[in-house]
RNA sequence: GGUCCGGUAGCUCAGCUGGAUAGAGCAGCAGCCUUCUAAGCUGCGGGUCGUGGGUUCGAAUCCCGCCCGGAUCACCA
């Protein structure tokens, strides 16, 4: 790596100069800053020399300027500005760079680094309401993620959890029951997880009206909440359904049933799949063994009236509660058995959890109470904690229907994708089918990189009335410039690319040579942080550059054989880095566009 | 109230392991298609980086106080 090169030389020029060696953080080589591009690539300051040097910052700079000269053949020439070193690379390193890169397809691609695997949750739905906004921020981070991960040569399991059981499940249950006339999606002609999700909003719905009611009779708005016909139903429903009654479990198989058929299409359009899906009502139970271990280990302890607790308070949480006094589970029981499930099946390097921050709390408590039990492997369990989407004024919200339904977006997405298309005139020569997976490829590429360009730490804001532009610093933008390029090298079939005796390089050529060659450790950087939006980013500044250069500079027309064919391979080589990093997004990338 | 996260241009966001004159995109204005795809390129206007202190040769970036916004502190999941 160059940066890496230059640092380590210039540590040594400083200690042939100066006679003492540097210590690591007083060597900061970054980039160039863009207004100096032409005095150098990379910038070595030297104000944290000076010590060292006890010389002027210009003279420090010129010394270390000159030995480099004299000691790293990689460097051509340097300039002094201020107290900053600019140095410039050697274009034959970057012509060598691209010799043997520009048409490995996998470039980018770190190699195997261990068999060991990192587990992967996310998405994680509730089967009682379709999928929103919000749930498809948590696919696409979920989704991302764990292809950087494999980009970093590391093997990755991802796994789905679905929370399939509870009260919630059974309230959409008992509305069917009460007053869905064994309506299906099917006599319907809906999608199954809307159908369900309409009867959890018309339980809802009545229950309202019921309490409402009971108010009206004197009752307390508590008390009317307790008098609930229909809370009493659905809670005997949930009891029936924990002893295994038959005609409960029916209603409930089939009605999962209907929604998961909703949710497989959802996902498929997404295209998102996972390794492993798990059930909650398969894993509810666990954690109950684990509760006995730390019973008495010690660990836990129990109350007079026979619920079981932790005490964090020293750690600065709270007291938490594991298993109620009538002995059945909580969530976070739950998840302690299926963490150990989890980790007994894979003995993963990293547990990983792609779950909203308002579960912070919970991940901070579950990871101490796993450690307190003597769980070593607490330690690899790390939270993907990611912000909300938000509306422009506030939250989503279910009450007032500002919800923004998954389907419906990427509907919406891909006919603006359709509308601009045929307005800008693209398709002419275009089959019926290749224009609508045009559509889908551009409108699910807006919407993808719209939501994974934004740092997954931060909240977001999305406007429903703006639709998500197609312009600028978007995906389309993007998968364009990839157009644009397959375009160039289609026409180029045939050419030699074969760059001979290049001793220099146009300004535009060296920064779209540096950006590609920085790819792979964007790569790394993406999965240090965990962070689809370094990759975004990125990909959205080489476009942007290619874009510059495509301008500037003439490709197929270029008479020289030997800038032809760089430019060329720089063309190819960028398309393969756009191709390879919007795949680590989970974004296509179409031929013509 | 405790804990955690955030506050950068009219809007949406980068930059945050300290370094050069704080960057993009959108929106606005003005240009560029008989030339490899104009979903592109170029230019203009737009900023007390919430605020007050501190550390440093140097602070949007690190530390402390305060203000504002959000999340959470459920025998819901």
């Amino acid at each position: 790596m160059i940066q890496q090169l230059l640092t380590e030389k210039s540590a040594k020029a400083i200690e042939l100069l100066f006679g003492v060696k540097p210590a690591a953080e007083q060597l900061t080589l970054q980039r160039t800053i863009i207004n100096f591009r032409n005095q150098g690539d990379f910038s070595l300051v030297v104000f944290p020399l000076l010590k060292l040097s006890r010389k002027s910052p210009e003279e420090t700079a010129k010394l270390i300027g000159e030995k480099l000269l004299e000691i790293a053949q990689e460097v051509e020439s340097y300039s002094v500005i201020k107290g900053f070193l600019n140095l410039r690379v050697k274009p034959s390193y970057w012509i060598n760079f691209l010799r043997n890169n520009f048409s490995v397809e996998n470039f980018g691609q770190h190699e195997k680094k261990s068999d060991v695997p990192v587990v992967v949750e996310f998405s994680s739905p509730n089967t009682n309401k379709p999928l929103h906004l919000g749930h498809i921020r948590n696919n696409l981070l979920g989704w991302s993620v764990s292809r950087i991960l494999e980009a970093n040569g590391q093997k990755v399991i991802k796994v789905n959890l679905v929370n399939d059981r509870g009260i919630h499940i059974c309230k959409s249950m008992l509305a069917w029951k009460l007053f869905g006339n064994n309506a299906t999606p099917e006599s319907t002609g809906m999608k199954g997880d809307k159908f369900v999700g309409d009867f959890y909003v018309l339980f809802d719905k009545k229950f309202k009206q019921e309490v409402a009611h009971l108010q009206q009779n004197g009752y307390t708005e508590d008390e009317a909440a307790n008098h609930s016909n229909l809370m009493a139903e659905a809670r005997q429903m949930l009891i029936s359904w924990e002893h295994k009654d038959p005609e409960t479990r029916d209603l409930w198989t089939k009605m999962n049933s209907w929604v998961y058929n909703g949710f497989d299409q959802t996902y498929k359009r997404l295209g998102i799949e996972f390794d492993k899906t798990y059930y909650e009502s398969e894993t509810y139970l666990l954690g109950k063994e684990l509760v006995e271990e730390g019973l008495k280990k010690g660990v836990l302890y129990k109350k007079n009236d026979n619920s079981v607790w932790i005490d964090l308070t020293s750690d600065g949480l709270d007291e938490k509660l594991l298993l109620r006094a009538d002995g059945t589970s909580v969530y976070m029981t739950q998840d302690l058995g299926t963490a150990q499930l989890r980790y007994d099946e894979f003995k993963p390097s990293a547990l990983m959890y792609v779950v909203g921050n308002e579960q912070n709390y919970h991940f901070d408590v579950l990871k101490l109470v796993l450690k307190k039990m003597g769980n070593e492997w607490a330690d690899s369990i790390f939270h993907l904690s990611y912000g909300m989407v938000e509306l422009p004024e506030g939250k989503m919200k279910s009450r007032e229907g500002t919800v923004v339904d998954a389907d419906d977006l990427i509907d919406e997405m891909i006919n603006t994708a359709k509308q601009t298309t045929i307005e800008l005139g693209k398709i002419e020569d275009f089959n019926s089918n290749e224009a609508l997976n045009l559509y889908k490829t551009v409108g699910l590429g807006a919407l993808k990189y719209f939501i994974l360009k934004v740092d997954p730490k931060k909240n977001m804001v999305f406007n429903p009335a703006e639709s998500i532009d197609f312009n600028g610093n978007t995906g389309p933008f993007i998968q364009y410039t990839y157009a644009r390029i397959k375009s160039v090298l289609r026409k180029a079939e045939g050419l030699q690319i074969d760059f001979g005796k290049t001793d220099e390089m146009h300004q535009r050529e060296l920064s779209l040579a540096i950006l590609n060659y920085s790819y792979p450790q964007i790569v790394a950087q993406a999965a240090q942080e965990h962070a689809p939006s370094v990759v975004a980013n990125f990909l959205f500044e080489l476009a942007k550059e290619y874009n510059q250069f495509y301008h500037d500079l003439t490709i197929l027309k270029e008479e020289n054989d030997d800038k032809r064919s760089l430019r060329l391979a720089l063309s190819k080589l960028t398309s393969i880095t756009l191709k390879n990093g919007m795949n680590l997004l989970g974004i296509e990338v179409p031929e013509r566009m």
